[in-house]
DNA sequence: GGAATTTAGTAAAACGTTTTACTAAATTAG
DNA sequence: CTAATTTAGTAAAACGTTTTACTAAATTCC
């Protein structure tokens, strides 16, 4: 049933030439090598005949370059990775490289699976949303000299290149907006781990919260009680008992989560909330009410990791200097962080 | 920099053995093959020790295999596509194979593009959303031997394994679940596309639309205007014309695009509006109105895709009898169906 | 005790490229 | 006219596997 792909063999065997001279043809070598133009000629035209392409796994043994990627994120079905991952592939593509997506779920054991799977020379480099403990990993990647660039986080003892956003910045900007616009029971929900988009999400939240002599309300839920039972209940007891009048999330799948908990205990309660997130998308625009968000910049994001990662593989064995960016996020400010109560008041 | 990974040539020089012994052994064919017990602790000892695993892109050149799929669908970033990559995903990865997505924008040039990148003997097999006119693509493929199952449509004239579900049934049940609700000017709005499954949708459609003997009225856009002025023009210009009470959206970023105008026309009308999208996702529970949708079964499809691309793999060169399935979507019913207007009245 | 069989492996080809090192013929230099 | 150089290529090794075909030694058979 399968057919036989011609190869240079056949080409050479067909055209009397050596595989040598295809070869270096094909690999626009021609005049450098002093091939004759005729000859040149006979075999572009010959190959354009033939429809011939070269067989790309010959070429990443001879080579070793794969022109493959790895793109590994979190979880490709959330929005803000799918949209990552949409703008990489078309940066990748244009420059003649595949990319190869994998969903770790913030899980080290994954994490270690799927890097271990991925590092058998198949793949030239890899761009790692980065689960928690996966700092040893990382670190032989790097010394065996397979590019990597990390995104969204990093380990703060180990030098990578990466590209982040400033989350302290962020979060600080977002809760003030809504110590400005008169909330005073702001709570922050967030997932109990040690990874810095984390970390610094919630000093930014404190900071202001601090800085405005507010009480500081958070819920640090771990990461495996999203969408459980023991999450919602969580959930519930903070916005039922400690008379908030705010929210702030650190990040979109909280909020989606949030949002399902919040409607059943009270449909109205969504309206007479503030309500900030992390991570933007075309739904929270049209929600009613909208949804004020800290958006990433998800187009710079993937533009400075592929620009990053080519740096890298151009720069071939040497060594490149670290490459670390720190990008801004922008608050979208919509209905749910206004406040509705105070004007009532005033 | 980059070091060099031991190869089964290493091996056989540590341990002054055949390279065919190490192979042998490192593909459980040791025993088969005579190989004593000695020598097959001894290989698997060791390369327990220095920790080897074998190139695959040898492999490959070797075995004609590569263990990677190609996943293609409209745009990774959209959630229904997103959410299949991630069932799809798991699925693969469990079974040794890797999934390498790209997205064709449903655009003729960019599928052929990506198809002609990938088809270079890279890739075990295609899992494809096919865009309108790659039909003869799609054959060529077969015809060369290697696999392809399509999804979400098909081509009528072109015998192909495929996962669909009942767009018909869905979209007429659907559209019945408003007119049960009493709504009685119902418009469609869905994509200028000659693809089955817009096309069924719509005579779904106006199937139900005709049995209950009310008005049809429909706006087919062109995939172009999404987004764009003209398709905004279009949209409200339907919305505010027609005094239509009820919307059924064809797909789900079309629900996304109408949201915004809908909002920026009135705020309130959205709640007015009897209102159904094809394909489901969590902000469409957690909106207000949460949306009437019609779901489909993400991860059935994804199992079933995969499941012929397996059957497929597994039978090799012998030619399988065709795989067609058509899945059953259910129809979601939130807030955004009922009819409010008819309840004043009763 | 010699032939047949089994055991325990091994040598070498093949997959389809790229690339280094080579060469015979043509041309140029002096 | 000869030596050096240039032209126009080619042969063969290498990338790291898998697999076919082979073999020498040990064992079994009769």
């Amino acid at each position: 049933m399968k057919q036989k792909r011609p190869s240079i063999k056949d080409i050479a065997k067909a055209l009397n030439v050596s595989i040598t001279t295809i070869s270096f043809v094909l690999n626009g070598k021609g005049e450098e090598r002093k091939i004759s133009k005729e000859v040149i000629k006979k075999i572009e035209d010959y190959v354009e005949e033939i429809n011939y392409t070269p067989n790309q796994v010959a070429q990443s043994l001879r080579t070793g370059e794969s022109k493959i990627l790895v793109f590994m994120v979190e979880d490709i079905s959330n929005s803000f990775f799918a949209n990552i991952a949409r703008a990489i592939e078309d940066i990748a593509y244009k420059k003649g490289y595949k990319v190869l997506f994998c969903s770790n779920e913030n899980n080290d054991k994954r994490s270690r699976e799927l890097i271990r799977v991925f590092s058998e020379r198949l793949v030239d480099g890899f761009i790692i949303i980065p689960s928690a403990g996966i700092r040893k990993e990382i670190e032989k990647l790097i010394k065996i000299g397979i590019p990597v660039v990390l995104g969204d986080r990093y380990f703060e003892d180990l030098p990578t290149h990466y590209v982040v956003i400033d989350n302290f910045q962020a979060a600080k900007a977002a809760t003030q907006h809504l110590i400005n616009n008169e909330f005073e029971k702001i709570a922050f929900i967030t997932i109990d781990t040690p990874q810095n988009q984390m970390t610094d999400r919630f000093k930014g939240y404190s900071q202001a919260i601090e800085d405005a002599g507010l009480e500081s309300i958070v819920l640090k839920l771990p990461f495996e009680t999203i969408n459980k039972k023991e999450g919602i209940t969580s959930i519930e007891t903070l916005l039922l008992k400690n008379n908030i009048d705010a929210v702030f999330f650190s990040t979109n799948y909280l909020t989606q989560f949030a949002f399902e908990i919040i409607k059943k205990i009270n449909p109205d309660l969504v309206y007479n909330l503030g309500i900030i997130t992390f991570d933007d998308n075309e739904f929270f625009k049209i929600n009613n009410p909208s949804i004020t968000a800290v958006a990433q910049p998800i187009e710079q994001i993937a533009k400075e990791l592929m620009d990053i990662m080519f740096k890298i593989l151009k720069s071939k064995d040497k060594n490149i200097p670290l490459i670390q960016k720190t990008l801004e996020a922008s608050l979208q400010i919509r209905d749910s962080s206004k406040n509705l109560s105070t004007k009532n008041e005033a």
